[in-house]
RNA sequence: GCCUCCUUAGCUCAGUCGGUAGAGCAUGCGGCUGUUAACCGCAGGGUCGUUGGUUCGAGUCCAACAGGGGGAG
């Protein structure tokens, strides 16, 4: 189910295999569309286009609406999005942190006042198991408490505790829960997250503890929600030596161009971030010589396409200025191409990364990219 | 020609009892990392229509003029 082909370094190129979709690549980015729909009003044919390989969606938020209920009857969010390829969802730990002031943790799990309408909304390991049954998600993510850095050691050290014991029932429910015979998709994975904060002790030793469960990948949480950069590339280069060596290391949430070939050189297989997606909608562009802000003045009269070196849809057709166009006037199609550049950008990369390590050559592709790519042009 | 109201930032407008001016939008720039984000932040920008008068001091009170809205005839 998952196979390292090659290696540079502490690099990986690898192949991973589920049950919808066939193999996906890596090192991988999955593209985020949180509610079953990549914002900035992508299809799933769209996704196609732009070189998406697999998708995540996240449990809190298709919990709350459509209802995970009601995605089951629809056949599961495979079917309902229209998308046959892999699915990732993410356990709502992710919402721990991000709707901090909206939420109580205890032992059995944590109450949410619902961000739409106050609606108290209970979710623990089994609960965010279930939903994610009902979804019928490929990989199912662990439930988990994303804490934020910096935080005190004390909360680390019982928080972490927490998520691994929150993690055995996770198992135990997804065991459960595959083997029924009702079951919208039995061949559905789990992914263990590590957490630790920034203390390099409590990194290791969790990721030493989840080590011993049978998960069949292991993620990297709670990172880039507080930290410097220089602190995450170095808890990475702590704790990923005692993560398995035969299962997939996914690095949550991260991040920038330069954050994914930090990564990857770290040996990390799968990465997701809103970045790409959110900074288009608000006009930020990648490009191979950096990013830049479409909205500026200078493009205003500039005809050449986002990225003279992209082969993308989007490039290939239309210039900057209309681009900046479309933005000043607020029309919709702005950030259709915005999105559809900046994933298609990120989902080549990642194709350039793996090009690279097939070739034995990730590392000068490192030198050349990994200062550049994040760069304001 | 008569009566009346208006004139303050690029635009639309606040401005208290007279104490040398603010907002929203627009513009420019920045931020965004398992999405509560088509969002958030910062900045530039003013001979307060003009000329006089009263006053220690006028966007504010008075007069004339200019431009504009409305009304009566």
């Amino acid at each position: 189910m998952f196979e390292v082909l090659k290696t540079e370094g502490l690099a990986r190129r690898g192949r991973f295999s589920c049950a919808h979709g066939g193999e996906v690549q890596t090192p991988v980015f999955m593209n985020v569309g949180t509610q079953g729909a990549i914002k900035g009003g992508l299809s799933a044919y769209d996704l196609r286009q732009i070189g998406c390989q697999i998708e995540l969606s996240n449990t809190y938020h298709l919990h709350l609406r459509p209802g995970d209920d009601v995605v089951r009857q629809l056949g599961g969010l495979h079917t309902m999005m229209c998308w046959n390829g892999p699915i990732l969802t993410d356990s709502g730990g992710f919402q721990v942190f991000s709707l901090a002031s909206l939420r109580k943790i205890k032992e059995e799990g944590v109450t949410f006042a619902s961000h739409l309408d106050g609606q108290r909304i209970f979710m623990g390991p089994e609960e965010s198991m279930r939903i994610q049954s009902n979804l019928g998600s490929d990989i199912a993510m662990a439930f988990d408490e994303c804490v934020e850095n910096p935080a005190p050691y004390e909360y680390v050290r019982q928080s972490c505790q927490r998520t691994l014991r929150w993690l055995h029932r996770c198992k135990a429910e997804h065991d459960l829960l595959c083997a029924q015979p009702d079951c919208l998709n039995p061949g559905q994975l789990l992914f263990g997250i590590n957490q630790g904060g920034t203390y390099d002790d409590m990194r290791v030793w969790h990721m030493k503890e989840i080590s011993k469960i049978d998960c069949d990948g292991f993620a990297i949480g709670g990172l880039a929600v507080g930290e410097s950069t220089e602190t995450m590339y170095h808890i990475l280069d702590v704790v990923l030596p005692h993560a398995p060596t035969d299962k997939p290391r996914y690095l949550m949430g991260v991040g920038t161009p330069s954050n994914i070939i930090e990564g990857v050189a770290r040996g990390i297989d799968f990465f997701d971030c809103v970045m790409p997606a959110r900074n288009a909608r608000h006009g930020r562009l990648f490009t191979w010589k950096g990013a830049m802000n479409i909205k500026n003045e200078k493009y205003k009269l500039d005809t050449l396409p986002i990225d003279p070196e992209c082969d993308c849809p989007v490039c290939r057709t239309y210039s900057r200025a209309y681009l900046r166009h479309l933005f000043k006037a607020e029309e919709m199609l702005a950030m259709r191409l915005a999105v559809m550049h900046n994933l298609y950008f990120y989902n080549r990369l990642m194709g350039r990364i793996r090009e690279a390590i097939d070739a034995g050559c990730f590392t000068d592709f490192r030198t050349e990219y990994s200062d550049r790519l994040d760069r304001k042009i």
